[in-house]
RNA sequence: GGAGAGGUGGCCGAGUGGUUAAAGGCAGCAGACUGUAAAUCUGCCCGCGCAAGCGUACGCUGGUUCGAAUCCAGCCCUCUCCA
């Protein structure tokens, strides 16, 4: 730690970004040297990039600050064939046309995280549908497949874990390594790309492509790979109750995005000011070392600051305002969830219809538990109907969840 | 192709004819305490219904039985060993 020369791995390091890197100082010596090229590979499984991504985004992004390529490679190709890392079963099968939407969807994404251009340094986005469509099995096999051994792809945690529990790995899903492999040695042909970057699940994947590249070209590529990022108390990053912190503003409000950050532990608050945010490190300092309760204010720095990078620093603000109007007030702020009425709904309909509840019977229940608000006014009665009038009607769930009924 | 093991609620995992909407754990939600934190304690945790009640559910399809997750038959899928 702290002994490099490059900026680029200066930034990555003091940042908190580093898990492995495969010949840390000739990297380090050719980012000085030179523009570094560098790549992550993104599957489109979903409509939406979630928070899981969110960090090797930001990787992308740092390389960026640091004068560097970044390469944004979408899966177009590997997606049809699915990643079995850290997967204990197949993913389903996506088309071709879903995988296709996908991409549209998630690629707007990036453009918020980096500059995109013609320049040196400006970032560019591939597809590998681009060559792995158009692979000739049996000539693929006889260039490729060679300088592999199944010997070796065997020892591989994607592989041997899924063995291990005795869960089944098809052949389809054996190939994933050697076409992510593949995708190096193409991108350092096409884009000059010398460094893949990635989680630390993606090491064995991203060495693989190292020694391809090496063997078949002769040409030395790096790669680096950051540390898995787990909460405080040891949970997967991103998970709530709803499910999937999206990325997309469609599928996951600025709001509801800006209160995720917000309810940040404690201990996470200036790791996450490090890795996801610009703020500078001298001030993410002061802040994390702020005492008791007054953490809560690197929390919401942490929560604007997120959200601005991905949904602009207006809809941020705006954020912001709501969850201070709504939370340190007890007022109601126009940023929050809001739901027509109509001609008059029930609470529990109401409850799930904004989708606080998963089911009518669910709201019952938190009706019943006294953990139902109207207006701050416990509700007990789950076949009250509610029209609203002028005002907006505030329903609560909880202390955390709110929303505005609306006519 | 042969032999064996197995498929239970989001996950793990009990259950081998009724008292089983199915033990227990994890995850989740809510309440209390707090700082929209953590930890802790408590409650809840298939769906529809105001309710009585009803409907679904233990891989799939049939069958036996007053009654099946549990017994029988066929099928599908997975794992292990053999060929």
């Amino acid at each position: 730690m702290g002994s490099y020369n490059s900026s680029l791995l200066r930034l990555l390091d003091e940042r908190g970004y580093i898990h492995q890197i495969t010949d840390a100082a000739a990297l380090d010596a050719l980012a000085e040297r030179q523009i570094v090229p560098g790549y992550i590979g993104f599957d489109a499984t979903a409509p939406s990039l979630h928070v899981g991504s969110l960090l090797v985004i930001m990787l992308l992004r740092r390389m960026q600050q640091a004068g560097h390529k970044p390469i944004v490679l979408m899966g177009g190709g590997t997606t049809k064939v699915g990643d079995p890392s850290g997967k204990d079963e197949s993913r389903k099968l996506l088309t071709a046309e879903a995988i296709d939407a996908n991409i549209a969807s998630i690629r707007r994404v990036f453009e918020r995280f980096l500059t995109f251009g013609d320049g040196p340094t400006d970032a560019v986005i591939l597809n590998n549908a681009e060559w792995l469509d158009k692979l000739e099995y049996i000539s693929f096999l006889r260039d490729v497949g060679r300088h592999f051994t199944i010997n070796r792809m065997l020892t591989f945690d994607s592989v041997r874990l899924r063995l291990d529990r005795e869960q089944p790995l098809t052949f389809l899903e054996f190939n994933y390594m050697i076409l992510q492999a593949y995708d190096f040695l193409e991108l350092s042909r096409r884009a000059g790309c010398r460094l893949q970057l990635g989680g630390s699940d993606q090491w064995g994947n991203i060495v693989n492509g190292i020694e391809l590249t090496r063997r078949i070209d002769g040409t030395e590529v790096f790669g680096v790979t950051s540390p898995l990022i787990t909460t405080a108390d040891g949970a997967k990053m991103g998970k709530t109750a709803a499910g999937a912190v999206w990325l997309n503003a469609d599928l996951l409000s600025p709001y509801d995005y800006w209160q995720f950050w917000r309810n940040t532990q404690d201990a996470d608050v200036g790791r996450f000011l490090r890795l996801f945010t610009d703020v500078p490190l001298d001030e993410i300092s002061r802040l994390e070392s702020l005492p008791g309760a007054e953490i809560n204010e690197a929390k919401i720095v942490l929560a604007t600051e997120a959200t601005a990078m991905l949904h602009g620093r207006e809809a941020a603000f705006a954020a912001q305002e709501t969850a201070r109007a709504t939370f340190e007030q007890g007022a109601a702020g126009e940023d929050l969830p809001t739901l027509s009425l109509g001609d008059g709904l029930n609470v529990a309909n109401a409850l799930t219809a904004i989708g606080f509840t998963p089911s009518n019977k669910e709201a019952k229940r938190k009706i019943a538990e006294g953990a139902v608000r109207l207006d701050d006014q416990v509700v007990s009665d789950p076949g009250l109907v509610l029209t609203a009038g002028e005002q907006p009607l505030k329903l609560s769930l909880g202390k955390k969840r709110h929303a505005l009924l609306v006519r």
